[in-house]
DNA sequence: AAACATGATTTACT
DNA sequence: AGTAAATCATGTTT
């Protein structure tokens, strides 16, 4: 608060510079020119000197003299004399002034503070707040912890903010009325007008915001701080929840041949996985944009090392088979039927992978009754997909179906199915014989 | 603590 | 604009 009183004194300074009786408008020495009448001016000379001096003297003798000077019988002429300078000078010292640019780094500020939330209206109480997402969101409750302390301590620094602006705000007023008292009180002894006392506030406001907006930089810089140690640890990452994964895994799996969601396909995705991850908050395209990297990551390390992912994906595979099988079947059956059980966006029935084509041809045979075109074709081929897979990890059934085409455990990649074809059969042969594979497929 | 797993970022390409 | 590939930095397992 040294800058405060820094601040006053310097107000203090210029009220007295401009305005006051020991200015640099006092009248020159009251010994002047031999005059005609002598004692009146010695007369004028002590009214003057009187006033040079009250400053100089203690409050209550200088009161006890103004008061004397207010009922001096000349002090009407000497109002009225001074009034009449004061319109000669007045003009000058206005015109400069008058002008009010809503300085942009104020406003930068301001919208920084308020974006953050910490200017703007009080949301939901602080900490009972945070407590009560931490308790909402149950289970993923680490994010929520981070969050809740990030939050409590943007509530401290809001506090210290609001606190500080009132102090401001409150001294803000007090000196401007105080100033403003000063000022009627000299009114009776010395010409002021009101747009002068409207100057004098303006200064002092903008003094104090010129305060203010120090306080508005130091709390952002703060909440700059705060935010590079929490949220924006983007680095920071978080495993996905396994369920999360496990969608993920199973609309991978289940979309080998073309392993490329579509953005629709990823808001959904999103929307079952993020919102049980609680994944970043904040910027809504966060999730999409993790599934985004989910999938990206995926296919490069399952291209790179189709082996390691072998159980990975039969294990998706026999999943998603079982329901697939029903559903295949129960589109053999009813050709109405439109099986939901994988979410695949119409966008991906159109494939130019000649294997999956072929595959595609004999289940569409299979069906031998009318369908509905695209829509069952989708879903089929994804299931195509999953049957495919299991079935080439069992030797047997490949043969039986006629499957020769897709020798190579994923007969999609043998292909190109997406892009480039580094030793597709090479890596892996079906020669472990899990005899796990779920029978469910034969039918 | 080392090794591995994994989500995110960066770079370059199309 | 969307990816692949390389890389980073952290989480998890050993």
């Amino acid at each position: 608060m040294d800058e405060q009183a820094r601040i006053m004194q310097a107000l203090g300074g210029v009220s007295l510079a401009g305005h006051s009786i020991q200015g640099g408008m006092a009248l020159p020495p009251p010994h002047g020119h031999d005059g005609i009448d002598d004692g009146r001016k010695q007369d004028i000379g002590d009214i003057l000197h009187q006033i040079m001096t009250i400053t100089d003297q203690s409050l209550d003798e200088a009161q006890a003299k103004k008061h004397g000077l207010n009922c001096h019988r000349m002090k009407p002429a000497l109002f009225s004399v001074l009034c009449e300078i004061k319109e000669k000078t007045g003009l000058s010292i206005r015109g400069a002034q008058e002008e009010d640019p809503p300085d942009p780094q104020l406003m930068r500020l301001d919208n920084m503070l308020l974006a953050e939330g910490v200017s703007g209206p009080e949301k939901g109480g602080g900490s009972a707040a945070a407590a009560a997402a931490a308790a909402a969101s149950g289970g993923a409750s680490d994010n929520s912890i981070e969050h809740s302390d990030y939050r409590a301590k943007l509530t401290q620094i809001r506090q210290i903010y609001h606190t500080e602006l009132e102090k401001y705000e409150q001294a803000c007023n007090e000196f401007t009325t105080h100033v403003m008292n000063l000022l009627r009180e000299q009114s009776r002894t010395r010409p002021i007008s009101p747009k002068e006392i409207e100057r004098m506030v303006g200064i002092i406001h903008r003094k104090f915001s010129s305060i203010q907006m120090q306080l508005k930089q130091s709390t952002c810089e703060a909440v700059m701080i705060l935010r590079s140690r929490f949220l924006d640890a983007r680095r920071k990452r978080r495993n996905f929840s396994k369920q999360a994964t496990e969608i993920l895994n199973e609309y991978f799996y289940s979309h080998l041949s073309n392993p490329y969601p579509s953005e629709e396909a990823k808001e959904e995705l999103a929307k079952k996985c993020s919102i049980t991850v609680s994944q970043v908050e904040h910027r809504a395209d966060s999730a999409p944009q993790s599934v985004s990297n989910w999938f990206g990551n995926k296919r490069i390390r399952y291209k790179k090392n189709i082996g390691k992912f072998q159980e990975e994906a039969n294990l998706y595979a026999a999943k998603t088979a079982v329901t697939a099988a029903h559903a295949v079947a129960a589109a053999v059956q009813n050709s109405q039927t439109n099986s939901p059980t994988t979410p695949n966006s119409g966008s991906s029935g159109s494939f130019n992978l000649p294997n999956s084509g072929d595959m595609f041809l004999s289940m569409q045979s299979l069906n031998g009754d009318s369908y509905q075109g695209a829509q069952v074709g989708a879903n089929v081929q994804s299931q195509v997909d999953t049957l495919r897979h299991v079935i080439s990890q069992t030797a047997g059934y490949s043969e039986a179906l006629g499957g020769n085409t897709m020798y190579s455990p994923h007969g999609l990649d043998a292909n190109g199915g997406w892009h480039d074809t580094t030793t597709p059969s090479a890596v892996i042969s079906p020669t472990e014989g899990p005899g796990s594979v779920h029978s469910d497929t034969s039918n």
